[in-house]
DNA sequence: CCAAAAGTGTTGGCTCTACACCCATGA
DNA sequence: TCATGGGTGTAGAGCCAACACTTTTGG
């Protein structure tokens, strides 16, 4: 009943050219697409947001999502992820993480589009160009009130935000959400907006500044009240540590 | 030697690519293709051991390589996982799940294939079947000296080798690893062999029971010595613990 | 009775948590 | 001088790590 010969190895065996793709596509039989999509989060405005954008046309065009597209033959997965970043934000060099893969074969209505979800962090939510023509627009919305969403978007914003709640515990992921240069209350208050709940100052301060992870600038921020001092981060690449 | 069957009898989806300019399937451009690969692990002899195949034909087919292939119209991810680990081994209701997305256009030399990595455990190495007729044999590899992997097979033992590692530290991940009953020391040695460092086992005997993971059975294991309670998992289900 | 694996408690050090007041500045 | 946010220390509890001998069985 089942004819293995197709996919001889699990894989398409006869394709070892991609020099007549047209021809030999037409007689072969579908296959699902991959498409990357990311889930963009900031914190402005004292909360936590993540980006969101409306297609301008298609079915779903007036349903917002994450930006993606499909992955091009040739194409790095977080190329691609980088390259619908960036065409719908402006934004480059952003932190990008992959998260987990959507394959449901229901997720996109027109057909059978396997995603690739991946989580961007950027410090300065701010600096966000217009989307190009193909997104109507795009806003930045509070991830506890999200509006509805197209595919399965909405699955993938609670990826997102655990991924991202969970490495701030065991990791130094922080440093993606803070300008170069930042006071310790700042630090503390991204903890307590993420993780949503208080933490004591005094012992939060003490632990994360013997573990070195910040250094301390000579420099105060000077404002309405006493300066505060100022820190930054001794690397700005991912590490592993136990914050908590 | 092409025959659609499968595909089209399986679940056939028409794809008459809706005039949407953002995901749009009009040209029908040559797309990479979606794979599922399996790091199948278990213990046997006493070592840690992944699971591998040799394909009967191909460029690449006396490579060995993790069971896996290519994912169909309409199908679920885990349930190609599944599908094509049953085909190599025999085996149904493994425990699986989804470890990392590797999209490099490289890695497979033949055409651009993303593949999502899955690891799978099983508990009875020995209930393996003989591989379908796409592979021509099957074998275990202790994990610390594989064989040379087609594909980025190494990098995805590695993955998967790694998330049994930290996931046995805060989850009970370890049910899928050893029979319905086991003796505590089996369990203490699954620890002190996957994490590759020796455990008090006064101190983990304490922490672990008190935790009440494990219900301890009337019955006892006898042998040549000492006979040893034998116990079991009161949740067969994945919980997240921390367990060291 | 011997070999081999199973089973069991205590102590000291360290870490974590709880908790409240003074400080520096600009207005 | 006052309002506001910045900055600091201590003590008690609980947790964790280190550590070695006794028990039970089969041969």
């Amino acid at each position: 009943v089942v004819s293995q010969v197709t996919e001889i190895a699990g894989r398409p065996i006869q394709e070892r050219a991609p020099a007549s793709p047209t021809r030999r596509t037409a007689t072969r039989a579908a296959r699902p697409k991959v498409a990357v999509d990311t889930v963009l989060l900031a914190i402005k405005d004292g909360k936590l947001k993540a980006y969101l954008v409306q297609l301008r046309l298609g079915a779903l065009c007036d349903r917002w999502a994450f930006p993606g597209g499909l992955v091009r033959v040739g194409e790095m997965l977080e190329e691609a992820a980088r390259r619908e970043l960036e065409c719908a934000t402006g934004l480059t060099e952003v932190y990008l993480e992959q998260l987990f893969t959507f394959g449901d074969p229901s997720r996109d209505p027109r057909a059978h589009v396997v995603s690739v979800g991946y989580m961007a962090l950027v410090a300065d939510p701010a600096r966000i160009a217009k989307p190009a023509s193909k997104y109507a627009r795009g806003e930045w919305f509070e991830v506890s009130t999200l509006p509805p969403l197209a595919y399965d978007h909405a699955l993938m914003a609670e990826y997102g935000v655990t991924r991202l709640k969970s490495k701030l515990e065991y990791s130094n992921i922080a440093y993606n959400l803070l300008p170069e240069v930042f006071t310790f209350a700042q630090f503390e208050a991204l903890y307590e907006l993420i993780l949503a709940r208080p933490i004591d100052r005094r012992n939060f301060r003490r632990r994360i500044l013997a573990m070195g992870l910040l250094r301390k600038l000579p420099s105060k921020l000077r404002g309405a009240h006493r300066p505060a001092a100022l820190y930054s981060f001794n690397k700005r690449s991912l590490q592993i540590i136990e914050m908590l």
